[in-house]
DNA sequence: GCCGTTTTCGGCCCGACTGTTTTCAGTCG
């Protein structure tokens, strides 16, 4: 068995215990474990089977979960997870899920009225029973509804991470496949959208045949949706990820990588056009309609080319402008991650980071850039145990330092520093003017009336420390929508105080969205991209904030992070963005 | 359940909000 399934096991046990209202420390010891083990670089399966080898010796392994582990090598299960799925239905793990309601209230509700599902949840809702129970009331209903709403929103999408990382091993199993030409990814995930709902392989030479062979009977293949010549069609991982494989003739791939990229708005004003000329445009190629000989096909570009139009990045082909702007020869040169030189938001052991100062600079040195800003958290958000004034200091004077005793790269000084309900800055502007760079960021209160959020950024833009704007929306993909604001006045305000707008790469947030990253620059925005990282992996996200940033059309210009080490410093002690070239729009 | 030890027991990030109570449990981050 693998680690992530093991690892799944464990976390469903987790779940599944908290719901039993078991001790919360053992509790945590299994969720502990879980992650543990799904990040571990070997399997651990094969070191349980192993006399020579110790599980034990893993950290967050004792002796408890080491019996676990040997049972469920055994027989693909352990004790305590049996108990625990004849004590609740394995159904009742999804309720988790819903915003607003925890453990307790699952326990109570499959007591008192059987709750299983979703469905029976959304149910004694409207039916109003919920009321009844102890300590829930109308106001709970109505939460626990919209909790539903938005679980069945996000059901069967995933993040644009995951489908990169499934479509990543897939190209490498297939490409090492003799005789496969080529092996690409077409779709959402090649438009770089922030979630993707299914994913496209496209396949091409002598044996490409053989790759849908191979997923039909791939290992973590559960089950086989469809399969013909030419495509396959299965249902993948424990995800349940669809994944769609095609076998193309060498002269049509260049079509169907267009075809089947999308957008379909993009594609229908495609063929249209194609029409208008005299010519047809499917899967297969170009065609002109008067004797159906093929004119494009074999490479995108001939396709977009023979139509009059340049080449267009996929991750613009939303038929938002991008069509006639590829007419026109206008496309911007969008930003590419080679062009990215530091990375601006990143937390460490200081607060709730995984890895220490040097290690996350000898990490970043080694991903090639010249400098990074370290900004961990504020002392509002206690559980990460937040930096307070004297700390903030003296971190400030401890970087100073350690640039002076030598690091890979530059390290400046920075501080994720949170907004405040009234808009005020949780740390004092003499503490903040110590370091060389401020985030602001709302982790907090996030319902608040759209008037009152508005005002609160607005105040918190006059701060004269602050230089970004981190996570602006504060949505969280799958999970949890932006509260609610007037982004357009926010942005305004940003763009003539000088303040950027953070794009966070983290594949969970995306934010800013693509879509407010373009309204943001026509507003006089600048940007950065950072991941946002808490331990050294995650500083290799930063090219899904890429992705995000070239879907809101922007160019290396728009990005303070893609400056040299000198311009950026430049930028940072001028205390103003206006610094940054201009884009020429 | 794990870990570390002042080693076989005690600590394990915890503060704040919400909606429900009438003193606080549950949820969240």
């Amino acid at each position: 068995m693998e680690n992530k399934e093991i690892a799944r096991l464990l976390s469903e046990t987790a779940d599944l215990m908290e719901i039993a209202a078991e001790d919360g420390f053992r509790i945590r010891s299994y969720r502990n474990a879980a992650a543990v083990i799904a990040s571990y670089p070997e399997r651990i399966a094969d070191i349980v089977c192993n006399p020579e080898r110790r599980v034990t010796e893993i950290s967050g392994i004792g002796k408890g979960i080491a019996a676990v582990l040997d049972e469920i090598c055994r027989r693909g299960t352990f004790e305590r997870r049996d108990e625990m799925l004849a004590k609740y239905p394995a159904s009742a793990l999804e309720l988790l899920k819903i915003q607003g309601l925890g453990p307790k209230s699952i326990a109570l509700l499959y007591e008192h009225h059987g709750v299983k599902t979703v469905d029976d949840l959304e149910r004694i809702c409207r039916e109003h029973k919920l009321r009844d129970l102890p300590r829930m009331g109308a106001k709970l209903e109505e939460k626990v509804l919209r909790g539903i709403e938005a679980y069945r929103k996000s059901a069967g999408r995933f993040l644009l991470s995951f489908g990169r990382r499934t479509a990543d091993e897939l190209i490498a199993e297939f490409s090492a496949i003799p005789g496969i030409e080529k092996v690409e990814a077409a779709g959402s995930l090649r438009r770089g959208r922030e979630t993707i709902g299914d994913l496209d392989i496209l396949v091409t030479g002598p044996a490409a045949a053989e790759a849908l062979t191979r997923i039909v009977n791939h290992p973590k293949t559960q089950e086989v949706l469809g399969q013909g010549v030419n495509k396959a069609s299965v249902s993948f991982g424990l995800e349940r990820l669809q994944v769609d494989v095609r076998a193309l003739p060498h002269e049509s791939f260049g079509a169907a990588m267009q075809y089947f990229t999308g957008s379909k708005e993009h594609n229908v004003v495609l063929r249209t056009n194609a029409i208008k000329q005299g010519l047809t445009l499917n899967e297969y190629g170009l065609f002109a309609i008067e004797g159906n000989q093929r004119v494009a096909g074999e490479s995108e570009e001939g396709v977009y080319n023979r139509l009059g139009y340049a080449w267009i990045p996929p991750e613009l082909r939303e038929n938002s402008g991008e069509l006639e702007a590829a007419l026109a020869g206008t496309l911007p040169k969008l930003v590419e991650l080679s062009e990215i030189r530091g990375d601006l938001h990143m937390h460490t052991t200081e607060t709730d980071g995984k890895a220490t100062l040097r290690e996350m600079a000898d990490a970043a040195a080694a991903l090639g850039y010249e400098y990074i800003a370290i900004t961990d958290h504020s002392k509002a958000l206690a559980m990460a145990n937040g930096l307070n004034e004297e700390r903030v200091v003296a971190f400030a004077r401890q970087v100073r330092e350690l640039n002076r005793a030598g690091l890979p790269l530059r390290v400046f000084s920075g501080l994720e520093c949170d907004i405040m309900r009234d808009g005020s800055m949780d740390i004092a502007e003499d503490a903040l003017a110590e370091l060389d760079l401020v985030i602001g960021s709302v982790h907090s209160y996030f319902n608040l009336e759209p008037a009152e959020m508005t005002d609160r950024f607005l105040h918190a833009l006059e701060s004269p420390s602050l230089r970004i704007l981190g996570h602006p929306t504060g949505r969280l993909l799958l999970q949890r929508d932006s509260y609610p604001f007037d982004f357009d006045r926010v942005a305004a305000q940003a763009a003539a105080r000088g303040v950027l707008l953070e794009i966070n790469a983290s594949p969970e947030r995306l934010d800013l969205p693509s879509s407010l990253v373009r309204a943001a620059r026509q507003k006089g925005c600048r940007f950065t991209i950072s991941t946002d990282a808490h331990r050294t992996s995650h500083l290799n996200n930063m090219r899904f904030g890429v992705t995000t940033a070239r879907r809101g059309w922007l160019q290396s210009s728009d990005i303070l992070n893609t400056l040299l080490l000198a311009e950026f410093e430049a930028v940072l002690r001028s205390r103003s963005a206006s610094l940054l070239p201009s884009t020429g729009n």
